[in-house]
DNA sequence: TTGGTAATGAAAACCATTTTCAATAAGGAG
DNA sequence: CTCCTTATTGAAAATGGTTTTCATTACCAA
């Protein structure tokens, strides 16, 4: 179930803060843009439309929209950590990436079938046992090359 | 096969750098501490017995032992970067953790039977060749709470 | 409409990490 | 072993993403 502004709108209200012009231009950003965004990149997407925004103001709306459960954070090692707005419920308890070793490209990986999310499931049913330690979510790295540096280095070879 | 420091110094020299007194006492701060050591932390270790070490010499070989393989580079999240040394090759493609959202808290978790690297395996080998993405390794979060927290906040509602 | 206060933006501070640069020491050639 | 080249080192300064400070603004409950 894809979730709209108004929603998002809600949630807000709900989690006992006001619903301001900046909040809701950031978030357009966030919904309409391509995902894992940095701080900066939100802050110059939002400034075309309302100039007067100020970074800081990114980086604590991100930071309220963390803690009531409506973005994730991410850090893939390239020194700015990256943000994604939660718009299925699914996508914030089973969370998977490709990341390219070469170019840093982060690819979201959302095809798991019902029968992988099954075996995760029962991994992490193990090892809360184990560990005696509460599961609540679990995220996937893949890490290596993708397509389009795999054949950068096969060009390279050729030369 | 747990390999001892011989090995990384051969590794050291076989990679083309020199085997300097600042290396060593790093990496045996690294083989004989705890896990998932921030720089700093392995600063002030090293510095113990060996005072003249300075805080840049660990960060510069810290980046030669993660480009040589030798050290994996992770970031939780807690503003430091962390580092773990690669003791046993197959952490290396396939290594997990278990993280609190509490206290940050990392549990290694090395226990995937075969079937489960299988399992990973096949998933991997799907992810392959829809994406045309060639995966090196692959490290699983599972998020949560651990059991220290989950007590407190028991104790807490108790109050 | 209004008052209390949460939220804002600019500037300064913070702090982990990187860069600079002169001094040092690893290790191959002889 | 000694010498010489140059990779490596440590202190200090710079960098850059993020956070804090503080005076001003604007939500929104009443
Ligand atoms: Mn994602
Ligand atoms: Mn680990
Ligand atoms: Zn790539
Ligand atoms: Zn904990």
């Amino acid at each position: 179930m894809p979730r709209g502004p108004h929603w998002f709108h809600r949630r807000i209200r709900g989690y006992g803060c006001r619903l301001t012009l900046p909040r809701q231009r950031i978030l357009e950003v966030l919904s309409r843009s391509s995902k894992h965004l940095s701080a900066e990149e939100i802050y110059h997407r939002v400034h075309q439309v309302y100039p007067a925004i100020g970074l800081t103001t990114v980086y604590r709306t991100l930071e309220m929209l963390v803690s009531g459960a409506m973005v994730m954070r991410f850090d893939f090692g390239d020194g700015r950590t990256r943000y994604e707005l939660i718009k299925d419920q699914g996508a914030l308890t089973s969370h998977h990436h490709l990341i390219c070793r070469v170019c840093l490209k982060i690819i979201d990986c959302e095809e798991f079938t019902g029968d992988e999310r099954d075996y995760l499931k029962s991994i992490e049913k193990k090892l809360s046992k184990k560990y005696k330690f509460e599961i609540r979510e679990h995220q996937t790295r893949f890490y290596g090359v993708c397509d389009k540096c795999k054949k950068e280095v096969t060009d390279y070879a050729k030369r």
